[in-house]
DNA sequence: CGGTTGTTTTGAATCAGTCAAAACACCTGT
DNA sequence: ACAGGTGTTTTGACTGATTCAAAACAACCG
């Protein structure tokens, strides 16, 4: 069995369940892909557009990489995914979104876990000195090493 | 006249200025491409590759741009400069290093100011959950409107 | 069910950065 | 002072991630 069933209705080509409402409600067509993203996102919480293209992809071999961009370029914009870049990753895509979390990413293997504020949302907010700008958002990344890579250096260092 | 001037002595090709001991203080080999990186990293705190490329270019016409990634590596290497990667900028280089500061962003023009460390330093590497990662470092990125870019944009919202 | 508008496909191009080998130059030791 | 070894720079090609643009297509409104 496939991990989601498309009924057919009479007025909606792609069904009228969860998520073609969530698409709907920000204003955006209901197609396959977009609907096979949504739940690609379901599953890799923290996803590239490669491992977005390629889950949507076993469920909709026609599907192409630029198609892919342009669903998670339009969920995006419509606040239905948040978009991070950390630092030498490819963008990663998350749905959790406007609830001003924050990451922690493994340097050795960019493994990425989700972590709550730590301070609280307004001291998040609030730099020591904003040059005159105007803050709209904090982002806090931790870096460090996960349970397993860390684990793998340690067997380096002592091998026996 | 010249940013610096390079005073050749018997002993030392380039000099033996403050910026020559910086790079003997951390083994790295004094050159002419990585003296002009140091100045153009002074004169333009927050750089890319591509700045710096230029501003080296300046003074010494036959330095390749895969030079300028070498020196910025051997930089970030040698822990002489930090490199950040703000989300849709190319990577940026600063010689303000060690003291855990943090980044304010202009999503309009790309600006970027520092930004003393707001909450201390024992609160911003304490994330409240660690899912059992070694944490190192946290990165804060601070995400706004610039002065001239929040003018910019009243002034086209309020055409008159 | 037809038309409009937004989406996806197709194909090409860009940008930032990396890799590798050969030429070169800094620095050490004599 | 100078020669050698090692690290740097040049040269040239290449990759990965993402964007751009035009044409084919499909969702949704009436």
């Amino acid at each position: 069995m496939s991990t989601s069933d498309v009924t057919a209705s009479a007025t909606a080509p792609h069904g009228d369940g969860v998520l073609a409402h969530t698409l709907r409600d920000v204003g955006l067509k209901v197609t396959a892909p977009r609907l096979a993203a949504l739940l690609a996102l379901a599953e890799h919480p923290h996803a590239d557009a490669d491992t977005v293209f390629r889950a949507v992809q076993a469920e909709l071999p026609t599907t192409s990489l630029q198609a892919v961009y342009g669903v998670l370029g339009a969920f995006a914009d419509a606040g239905l995914v948040r978009r991070i870049e950390p630092a030498g990753s490819p963008a990663l895509y998350e749905r959790r979104v406007g609830d001003n979390h924050h990451h922690l990413v493994c340097r050795d293997c960019g493994r990425v876990e989700d972590v709550d504020c730590v301070v609280g949302e307004s001291a998040c907010l609030t730099p020591s000195s904003t040059h005159g700008f105007q803050v709209a958002e904090a982002e806090v990344t931790f870096w460090g090493r996960c349970p397993a890579c860390a684990a793998a250096a340690a067997a380096v260092a002592e091998p026996t």
